[in-house]
DNA sequence: ATGAAAGCGCTAACAG
DNA sequence: CTGTTAGCGCTTTCAT
C-alpha cells in the first residue's frame, strides 16, 4: 500500500488539501478545531510529509550540503558534530559527502549534492579547482569554506591560517631553545593544510638560520601507528634531534610512544609538537606541544554563517571568520 | 537568473524534453548524434539535474538514511566511511543523522529522514522504542540495524553480540590467571552495547565465582582523559587489582597512561582490556587487550545488505549477519 | 478561515 | 529513435 498523501489526510479530516497543509504546518488563519481534526487524521493514517514534493513545489530545501575529505581521524567528525549542533532546532538538515582528498571525487560529490538543490554548501578548504568553484558559483547559494583562510573565499570562510599556525609553533619551539629539528608527516601532496603548516614552520626556522635536519613523510593515512614507525626511523638515522614537528597530533602521539619505548625523555631530551589539540593529548603520559584548532567551533560557525546568509541579515556579515589556534607547549 | 531546466537544455539542443532526458541518462535507443548535441547543450548552459523533480516523478530516491548516535569517537565515523565506500559507484547516496544517544532525538531524526523517502534506512542498534520501530516499519523500506545482534531485527542486522564479546574477554582474562578485577566505564545508561559487554564479562566472572572488586562509571562522554581520571581514582581505592576491564579502547588507553605515570607495569602487574580494537592500541607503549570490532566492515556490509534488499535478490538473503570480534590480549 | 486552479521539473507510459 | 500526455505530492496564488 502506498504511503498516505496529504490528500488522504484531508479526506479523512473532511477538509481540502490546502487546509490540511496549512493546519499541519501550523499556519495562522486556521481554526483551532480544524488543526486538531487534521492533526489527528494525520496521526491516524500515519502520515509522513513528502519533502520531495514540498521542496519542488516551494522551490526551497532545508538541506545544507557539507563536503569533507576524510573520516579517518576525529577532526572532521567533530566539525560535523558542530554543524549538526548549530543546525538543531532550525529545521535545516546537513547532508554529508566524503572526498578522500581527491579533487575529482570532490567535484562529483558537489555536483551530486547540488542536484538536491541545497540551500547552502559547506566545503573544506579554499583550494578547489576552477571547475569546482564554477559549479559552486553557478549554484547561486551561499558557500562556506571551512578549516582554512589562506586564500580567497568564494563567499564566506571560517578557519585559521595554517601557515601562521606552523610559523607560530616554530617560533615558540625556537624560543624554548630547541635547535635540531626533525619533521614527520604523511601525504603532504594531498593534505594542503598540513603542508602549509610545515611551510610556516620552515619559515620560522629559516629566520633563525635553521632547517629540518631530517624529514620522514609517509604515504598512508596519518595515524599513531604511522607516527610511531616514522619516528623510529627518524631516531635511528639521527640521534641528535631535540625537537620533532608532526603533521598532526595523531602522528605526534605515535612519536611519543616511540620515545617512551626508547626510554627517551619527553620533553626533556626531545620535544614533540603536533597540531589539532586533540583531547587525547591531555591524557598522554608526557607533555607534547600542539596548536588547538577549534574544530567544533568551526562547524558551529560555518552553520551559523550559512543560516545568517540565508536570512536577510546575510548582506552585512563578515565574509571571513578567523579563529586563532591556541598554542600549548604541554602541561 | 533561475537555474536552467531540462526544458531549456532541450530547446538549446533542438529536441524534446523527453529526448533530452533520455540522452542525459544515457538511455538506450537514442542516436549517438542526439546524445552529443544534448550533452553539449547541457554543458553549455551549465545544467545540473534536479533530483527533487526526478525523485518525485519516478517515485524513488537514491538516498540511504543512516542514523548513528555519536561522532565523538572514531567508531561511527569509520562505520560511515565503510558505508560511503560500499555505496561508491552505485549511484546511491548516504544521508547521515545524529541522535546523541537520545531516543527522542532518534525518533525525530528518523521521521525527518523518512520525509525524504529514502530507499532504505540504516540505524544503530536493535533497541529502538516501539514507536520508532512502527515508524520504520510503516515506511515499508529495507531497514538495516547495525552494530548489535542481541535482539530481534526489524528486517536485517549486521554486527556482533556484545554480551558474547564481554563474556569471551572475561573468560580469556581468567585463563590468563587474573583474579582481581576492576571496571571503568561511562554513561552505561545510554550506551546499551557497552553495558551488555559489561554484563557478559560479569557472567564470565560469576562462573568463576568472582565479581568486580570495584567499578568506576563516569557520566561524561568516554575518552582517554576520562579513562585516565577514573583509573587513577580506582587505583587509589584498590591497590590490589590485577586486571581492569574498560567500556572501550579510548578509556583503556587513558587507563594505560595512568598506569605509566604511576610506574605500574602493564600488563605485568595489571592487565588492561578495552573494546573496539582501535588502530591506536597497536601504537601504545604497552600491550592492552581488546576485541577488534569490524566497524568499517559493518558499514560496508550494511550498505551491501541495503543494496541487495533493493534489488530483486533481496528475498533470499540472510537477515542477520553475525561478525565475530577478534580478541587480542596484546602484542 | 477555507478552497480551486496552476505548476514546481522531471519521468512513466504510451504512441508513432 | 523521438514525441505527447499525464501525473508525482505538495505549495503558491488568487478567490471566496
Amino acid at each position: 500500500m502506498r504511503r498516505p498523501t496529504l490528500e488522504e489526510v484531508a479526506a479523512a479530516a473532511g477538509v481540502s488539501k490546502m487546509t490540511a497543509s496549512r493546519a499541519l504546518r501550523g499556519a495562522a488563519d486556521v481554526s483551532k478545531e480544524t488543526i486538531t481534526r487534521v492533526t489527528q487524521a494525520a496521526e491516524r493514517v500515519g502520515y509522513v510529509g513528502n519533502r520531495l514534493a514540498l521542496s519542488l513545489s516551494s522551490r526551497r530545501t532545508n538541506l545544507i550540503g557539507v563536503v569533507v575529505p576524510s573520516m579517518s581521524n576525529i577532526v572532521f567528525p567533530e566539525v560535523l558534530a558542530g554543524i549538526s549542533e548549530a543546525l538543531e532546532g532550525t529545521g535545516m538538515q546537513a547532508v554529508f559527502g566524503l572526498t578522500d582528498y581527491d579533487p575529482g571525487k570532490e567535484r562529483e560529490v558537489i555536483r551530486n549534492m547540488l542536484s538536491w538543490r541545497p540551500a547552502a554548501m559547506i566545503v573544506t578548504g579554499l583550494d578547489q579547482p576552477e571547475e569546482t568553484v564554477k559549479l559552486l558559483k553557478q549554484a547561486d547559494i551561499p558557500v562556506i569554506q571551512i578549516m582554512d583562510i589562506d586564500g580567497t573565499p568564494i563567499d564566506y570562510c571560517v578557519g585559521l591560517s595554517h601557515t601562521a599556525a606552523g610559523e607560530e609553533m616554530g617560533r615558540a619551539l625556537l624560543a624554548e631553545g630547541r635547535r635540531k629539528f626533525g619533521y614527520v608527516g604523511s601525504r603532504l601532496d594531498r593534505d594542503q593544510r598540513a603542508s602549509r603548516r610545515k611551510a610556516g614552520f620552515e619559515r620560522a626556522l629559516a629566520e633563525a638560520g635553521l632547517r629540518f635536519s631530517l624529514e620522514k613523510v609517509g604515504d598512508q593515512v596519518s595515524s599513531a601507528v604511522l607516527g610511531k614507525r616514522l619516528t623510529m626511523a627518524l631516531l635511528a638515522e639521527r640521534g641528535d634531534l631535540d625537537c620533532i614537528y608532526y603533521s598532526n597530533d595523531d602522528m605526534a602521539a605515535g612519536g611519543l610512544f616511540a620515545c617512551i619505548e626508547h626510554g627517551i625523555s619527553v620533553p626533556g631530551t626531545i620535544l614533540l609538537a603536533g597540531f589539532n589539540g586533540l583531547e587525547l593529548t591531555d591524557a598522554l603520559p608526557a607533555a607534547i606541544a600542539t596548536s588547538y584548532s577549534p574544530r567544533r567551533e568551526i562547524g558551529r560557525t560555518a552553520a551559523s554563517l550559512a543560516l545568517r546568509a540565508l536570512s536577510d541579515a546575510g548582506e552585512n556579515q563578515e565574509r571571513m571568520v578567523v579563529l586563532s589556534p591556541r598554542l600549548s607547549l604541554g602541561r
